[in-house]
RNA sequence: GGAGAGAUGCCGGAGUGGUUGAACGGGGCGGUCUCGAAAACCGUUGUAUCCGUAAGGGUACCCAGGGUUCGAAUCCCUGUCUCUCCGCCA
């Protein structure tokens, strides 16, 4: 959520920096600042009456001690004027004051100033690539490797469960188990500290790192007990510090956690679900970092450069992206995606977005800090995916057939699968 | 799931209707003393919001949300969480 006082000075700035995300603002802003303006009035009022009874009641009680019965009930009487007119004055109140927050938390955030314009996906400014991306003749796409080594039966899950929830067998079970380790392992030499935490979430947490209401379709809802299924680690990891006041010294925070994840999808099909390529549970180990606005932005990079750290590692070919305005979430400010490419299908695959949210979040989930003079200020919220597990294995699996259908499994993964061909 | 107890400031802990934003102790910060430090002593120490250029002032907040009352941390209702006992259980 934007924060309101920034709103409240720079209006106009705020309406032209959302056209980048194609969001027109006008309308929105200005009812945020009449309802605001309301609001304050009516608190002004509230106040100051507010104040009126608290001395009345003080005086009462002044004059029971003294005895002076009579005095004191000509004064109640009063008093409950008062509060009959601040009962008026409160409904006005709450009434602009809800409106101001329920229209400021459909706007989105505001975008860095290096966003790129653009519509849609096809607009990314494409900012790095490495690898080799030559495809050899007679590449098969994961999920025919899949089914020729039975490594993967998603007939079984759909039994199980529904589409999009596979099941890993045998040596895929065990290297998605490798990988997992492979990521915490490096993130715990990054310095990340791991966390586990739920895979459900109240309403609140979702709430708070931007999920609800925006995005409140994509999330499987147990509805008897009102909680989410968390489609990040994101949610249950970055809420660990919602309605804190951190001290200067502990930061950054920089957590590592796996999860799985879970999303809906809906609405999306064709070859884009196919296999891998979209599911409704993944796995995956999410890094998030909590730093002084004046940090964040370094610390992005530094993500950046840690999951180019992994690709490298896997031996993948990928390449980073700057999303546009179209394309980035509406939480974020700056975000960068992170693709592979999968030769067997011939096409990028994205297996990452680290963002920056600056304190869209931390304004949302009273995330602060007390700088070393004591004043308070929200703090900036960054997250990658590092990494998701599925298009990886995808990328895997078609990148490192072998001639004879075998997967080799590269170097640095060894160590933890315990096998280097599939 | 059943029965009971509880939730107070950075921490411990008082407070059961009227100058209580909250005693007392600890911690933190500032100061006096000291070459320096410790000890001792003095002072200070929450968040949000509104009015104000500022100084300053108002309001709200003692788990959350409602209610009673002129007045609530204190009484009532609902919810959440924690603890103890019983049941069940990986």
């Amino acid at each position: 959520m934007i924060h309101l006082n920034f709103l409240r000075e720079n209006p106009d700035y705020v309406i032209e920096r959302l056209k980048i995300k194609n969001f027109d603002a006008y309308e929105y802003v200005q009812h945020i600042l009449s309802y605001d303006k309301q609001r304050r009035k009516f608190q002004k009022q509230l106040d100051d009456n507010f104040a009126e009874q608290n001395k009345i009641a003080k005086e009462i009680g002044k004059l029971y001690k003294e005895g002076k019965k009579s005095e004191a009930e000509t004064l109640k009487e009063k008093a409950s004027q008062l509060k009959e007119e601040a009962k008026k004055i409160e409904e006005n109140f709450t009434l602009n004051e809800k409106a101001t927050t329920e229209t400021l938390i459909l706007l989105p955030n505001i975008p860095h100033e290096s966003v790129p314009q653009g519509k849609s996906a096809e607009d990314n400014e494409i900012v790095f690539t490495e690898g080799d991306t030559t495809i050899s003749p007679n590449l098969l796409p994961h999920w025919d490797l899949c089914e020729k080594l039975s490594l993967i039966d998603f007939e079984i899950g759909a039994k199980l469960t529904g589409s999009g929830f596979p099941v890993y067998i045998g040596k895929m079970a065990k290297l998605q188990r490798a990988i997992i380790n492979f990521f915490l392992d490096n993130a715990l030499t990054e310095g990340y500290i791991e966390v586990q935490t739920p895979y459900v979430v109240n309403e609140e947490s979702a709430y708070a790192t931007g999920q609800l209401p925006d995005k409140d379709s994509q999330m499987y809802h147990v509805e008897k007990d009102n909680l989410f299924l968390i489609p990040t680690a994101e949610v249950p990891v970055t809420n660990i510090y919602r309605n804190n006041i951190l001290k200067a010294e502990e930061l950054p925070i920089k957590h590592c956690a796996y999860s799985a994840c879970f999303r809906r999808e809906a609405g999306s099909y064709g070859k884009d679900v196919r296999g891998l390529n979209r599911l409704h549970q993944f796995d995956k180990v999410e890094i998030v970092q909590i730093t002084k606005p004046e940090d964040s932005y370094d610390t992005l990079e530094e993500m950046k450069t840690y999951v180019t750290s992994l690709l490298r590692k896997l031996e993948l070919p990928f390449r980073i992206l700057r999303l546009c305005g179209g394309d980035i979430s509406f939480t974020s400010a700056l975000t960068f995606d992170f693709e592979v490419f999968s030769k067997g299908q011939q096409r990028w695959l994205e297996v990452s977005s680290v963002s920056n949210f600056e304190n869209f979040q931390a304004n949302r989930m009273k995330l602060r800090y007390k700088d070393n003079n004591g004043k308070t200020h929200l703090l900036h919220t960054l997250n990658g995916s590092a990494l998701a597990l599925p298009r990886i294995i995808a990328a895997l699996l078609e990148n490192n057939q072998t001639t004879e259908g075998k997967i080799h499994i590269p170097k640095s993964l060894q160590p933890y699968t315990g096998f280097d061909y599939i």
